[in-house]
RNA sequence: GCUCCCAUCGUCUAGCGGCCUAGGACGCCGGCUUCUCAUGCCGGUAACACGGGUUCAAAUCCCGUUGGGAGUACCA
């Protein structure tokens, strides 16, 4: 198998995107299945709106997800370097040798003369450029120039269909005339988009292009591009000079509009704050368009590698659906052991002033020993690492910062006083405080004798525990408290306004 | 307008001519377990866009229609 070389080159403009990272991530899926190479290059050739931020926020999101990247910006490589604004010296000379072999030619004609030739000729406004600079001689050159005009230079498309076999689609064809000769370099030298990428992708050996269907339609005179390339000698492909392509579907988001910048949920670092498990996140995105087995969704990164196959992506567009994304979230939650899950949870405790530090060692003791104890009973009531802070904050205060929501108030019974009599009166004299001790002895006296309902008996403790109606385990949250504390929390609620 | 892509339950998908009275997952709705909430287990709901072909046989292949989407920039 020949050496396959991916690429995930963003430009750095706002926050990084989901479908941008799900683009990122099969690329480098498809790298690592094939021991191949994963290059990360950065497109910053829009001075407008690129910024130095966005960068750092694309390597910070790369980083969460666990995505490295064999050559490109921060590591180097042989083809350095990897951002398009340090490159211009190379495009210029690649420039220079597209006109000198006559692939590219310089075009004076102002948009307003296009649209006014396509309406004089009776073609819609769309049509796009008409070639009509193609055999500018040198006197009207000349001409041209000495009015001020400044050039900007296009490729000669060939007056024939483009076929090429996308990855995911199939055989593609385009038809002859339906790609018009396209800019590459603006009129005040800048070179775009529609040049630097193929240039950089030749120059950098990348022979298997993976990317969103977005540009499919531009992939015609890119492959025109590479084989001109291939021509003047700076692209380093096999063959025709022309690498596979595979376009990618879209992730959508609500309606039948692809996810978009402005879509609040196309946000990547909203699921890392909400405690979204990378490995769960990178499950999840995996299954946009892409299944490991008939009856299974739950895998591994390594499972990913290990199965994942270019050929087998569906080539329909997949919604983004973030209940099932939490369900995976969970299932991944659930399977963890638990000292990895206290290890993931912990910077979110810390993050919402739970805890006193961002890492376990740092930890006091009694919140380690907490952390600890109380994880396990979280594991299978959160979907997110984030929803630990509200469920685990009562064990971390005393009984006069603990707070009672109006909606545990509201569960409150008249006679819950004298649950809390009962119960204050038993607990007192216990001297093995472990959550086996506190179920009988509670269960026995307020159930058994005093003939309570366990929901009737137990909710007032629940609620005089943790302020909340909805807690964790009420006898391992006790125990977890401690004699002293728990105690104290009944006579709290005892003297309690409801 | 032109070019190109797409089409299975609400959603993500399995299916690549017979194993499909279409399987799984999420969601939703019931039930059991239960100190709340979850988990777990059991059950239910719900789809091949339409019309023509090809074939002994079509969700699967071909054509058309309809519907969705993208591109058509001196953005990327």
């Amino acid at each position: 198998m020949k050496n396959v070389r991916v690429r995930f080159c963003p430009s750095p403009t706002g926050v990084p995107h989901v479908g941008n990272i799900r683009t990122a991530l099969f690329n480098w899926v498809w790298a690592r299945h094939n021991n191949g190479t994963f290059i990360f290059r950065i497109e910053d050739t829009d001075i407008e709106r690129d910024s130095e931020e966005s960068y750092n926020l694309l390597l910070e999101a790369l980083k969460w997800l666990n995505i490295d990247w064999d050559e490109g910006v921060e590591v180097g490589g042989p083809d350095a370097p990897y951002r398009q604004s340090e490159r211009y010296n190379i495009y210029k000379e690649v420039v220079q040798k597209l006109l000198d072999a006559g692939f590219a030619y310089e075009s004076f004609s102002t948009p307003d003369e296009i649209k006014q030739r396509n309406k004089e000729n009776g073609r819609p406004e769309q049509f796009g450029y008409d070639g009509f600079d193609r055999n500018t001689t040198k006197e009207q050159k000349a001409t041209f120039l000495k009015e001020g005009r400044k050039p900007v230079i296009r490729i000669k498309m060939p007056d024939h269909d483009i076929t090429f076999t996308d990855l995911i689609r199939g055989k593609i064809t385009f038809k002859a005339g339906s790609v018009p000769d396209y800019v590459i370099v603006r009129g005040n030298g800048h070179p775009l988009y529609t040049l630097v990428n193929p240039v950089d992708d030749a120059l950098m050996g990348v022979n298997c292009v993976l990317r969103g269907e977005d540009i499919l339609s531009s992939t015609p005179r890119q492959i025109v591009l590479y084989k001109y390339l291939k021509d003047i000698g700076v692209n380093k492909n096999e063959g025709d000079g022309v690498p596979e392509f595979g376009h990618l579907p879209y992730v959508m988001g609500e309606g039948n509009k692809k996810l978009s910048k402005r879509d609040p949920s196309s946000n990547l670092f909203l699921y890392k704050d909400e405690g979204f498990l990378p490995d769960a996140f990178t499950n999840y995105l995996a299954l946009l368009g892409w299944a490991i087995a008939p009856d299974r969704d739950i895998f591994s990164v390594k499972e990913l590698i290990e199965s994942f196959d270019i050929k087998d992506v569906n080539p329909s567009s997949a919604r983004f659906d973030y209940k099932k994304a939490l369900a995976i979230n969970s299932e991944h939650i659930r399977a963890l052991k638990i000292d990895d899950l206290i290890k993931y949870t912990i910077p979110y405790l810390y993050r919402d002033k739970i805890i006193s530090a961002n890492n376990f060692s740092n930890l006091q003791d009694g919140e380690k020993l907490i952390l600890q104890k109380a994880i396990p009973l979280v594991q299978e009531r959160i979907q997110t690492l984030s929803q630990a802070s509200s469920m685990l904050e009562f064990l971390f205060v005393n009984s006069e910062q603990l707070q009672i929501s109006d909606d545990a108030k509201k569960q409150l019974k008249d006679d819950f006083r004298s649950i809390i009599d009962i119960s204050y009166k038993l607990l007192e004299n216990i001297n093995s405080w472990d959550t086996d001790t506190l179920h009988n002895e509670l269960f026995s006296n307020l159930v058994e004798k005093a003939g309570f309902k366990p929901k009737i008996a137990f909710t007032p403790l629940r609620v005089a525990i943790s302020g909340k109606r909805v807690s964790p385990p009420l006898f391992e949250s006790m125990e977890i408290l401690g004699k002293n504390e728990t105690l104290k929390r009944l006579l709290k609620l005892k003297e309690i306004d409801v």
